[in-house]
DNA sequence: AAGTGGTCTAGACCACTGA
DNA sequence: CAGTGGTCTAGACCACTTG
């Protein structure tokens, strides 16, 4: 079977019918699909074409095959998200506040895996977008004497976006945590809010491929922004 | 050529050096990788096995094909991340507290878009798990007057999860929002905790593949509870 | 005109599963 | 032992881009 008029391949025609089955209910999480050998008579197709529309439909989560055995529908789960950080968080200016070197606490030590009393460089920035405040951030980083230079670490911090921008990188991941606090005391100076004010606070933790932190930061939101949006479960017309 | 003796498929050969060229930075985001054909050559094999290996990359998100020009590495993007929310969100006991049929406020009206003056039903719960409260939540659904029954709806209400786990389904999928508050009365009761204490909001949305609003729910976690991890970037040894 | 990626075919062998 | 999915081949045609 060739593709049709409408220049839809034929593997999507297959994926789609088999999709919408699933969405619709009338194949069953757990169920098992028909085999292989079956689409292709089916569509009259070849296999090599069958196992396009099957391995699509795999990559969306929306079935699983077990070799030998044959392909199943999926159980969807409503409890992964995917989370898109709000665009102002990235195109944000940073204002350089202050820098300082001090000693970890222990939170900090674990997550980047400090050698006993070594000491890192804090680095404390204002989140600007449009002119107004959103937030604030204190990014540390393991001070090693000399290397690299302070001025190149400020640089860095400010300018991380950029930075990002130009050498963007597969070399680390990051990762995130979040949770509702009280600003501490630093942080209150900087953005003028109330001590008492809940505070959405992202902490992260940047890893490089080998397994080696290279930065962690802790960044404030302020309520008017501090809102995140993720979603869950299939959405359809991707 | 055909697979080696150690069964490692020869497409993955194919992604998994170019994987490694892209993680470790010889091959930098936007630069072309060689054309399908230069592949062949090189791993002496058939076309439909190295694109085998390409889409396995493209799948990763690690490169994109432009038809007719080639393959170019992706440019990674550090705002994406995938949330999972804790295991204890779902495995929760639900202790239902209260039921009422209330006017929906401005955002919930907008949310669930109901019809004006329509009311929603608000189901109380408190969260357990291993016998400690972590939080509570605040279901809301579209009250039509007896269907489905408030007797159905706080079963549905109480055992969600269960009800879940028994029939997961792809026809629905959910929008979440994160974010730092102070409790609002109803909830400090619930939980007797202080009103000026942060806690974390998660506003569920589930709506279906129809896109019709199904229903809407607040969850406030307590601050010892009160902690999301996400990761982005790419991560090795999926 | 040569090269590219996108699609498709009709075979093949393998290791394993389940009746 | 028949059927399954996993891998691979050596061709083919297409629409399009690039030099």
């Amino acid at each position: 079977m060739k593709s049709n008029n409408k220049h839809v391949p034929v593997y999507m025609m297959i994926s789609s019918a088999l999709r919408e089955q699933i969405l619709n209910g009338s194949l069953s999480p757990g169920q098992i699909l028909p085999s292989e050998n079956e689409l292709c008579s089916i569509y009259n197709t070849s296999r090599e074409t069958v196992r396009k529309g099957l391995i699509k439909l795999e990559q969306e989560n929306l079935i699983y095959s077990l070799p030998r055995r044959g392909y199943f529908v999926s159980t969807p789960h409503h409890n992964k998200f995917t989370l898109s950080l709000p665009e102002y968080l990235f195109q944000s200016q940073n204002s350089f506040q202050d820098i300082k070197i001090i000693n970890a606490e222990e939170e900090l030590q674990k997550a980047l895996q400090l050698s006993p009393g070594q000491k890192v460089i804090a680095i404390f920035c204002k989140n600007y977008i449009n002119n107004k405040v959103f937030g604030a951030e204190i990014k540390y980083t393991p001070y090693q004497k000399g290397i690299p230079s302070i001025e190149s670490e400020i640089d860095y911090a400010v300018f991380q976006e950029a930075a990002n921008a130009k050498a963007p990188s597969f070399n680390y991941y990051t990762q995130l945590r979040i949770s509702a606090v009280f600003p501490p005391e630093e942080i209150t100076h900087l953005l003028q809010c109330d001590k008492k004010e809940p505070l959405l606070l992202l902490g992260r933790l940047h890893i490089s491929q080998s397994g080696k932190p290279i930065g962690y930061s802790k960044q404030y939101l302020l309520p008017s922004y501090g809102e995140l949006l993720g979603v869950s479960g299939y959405i359809k017309n991707k």
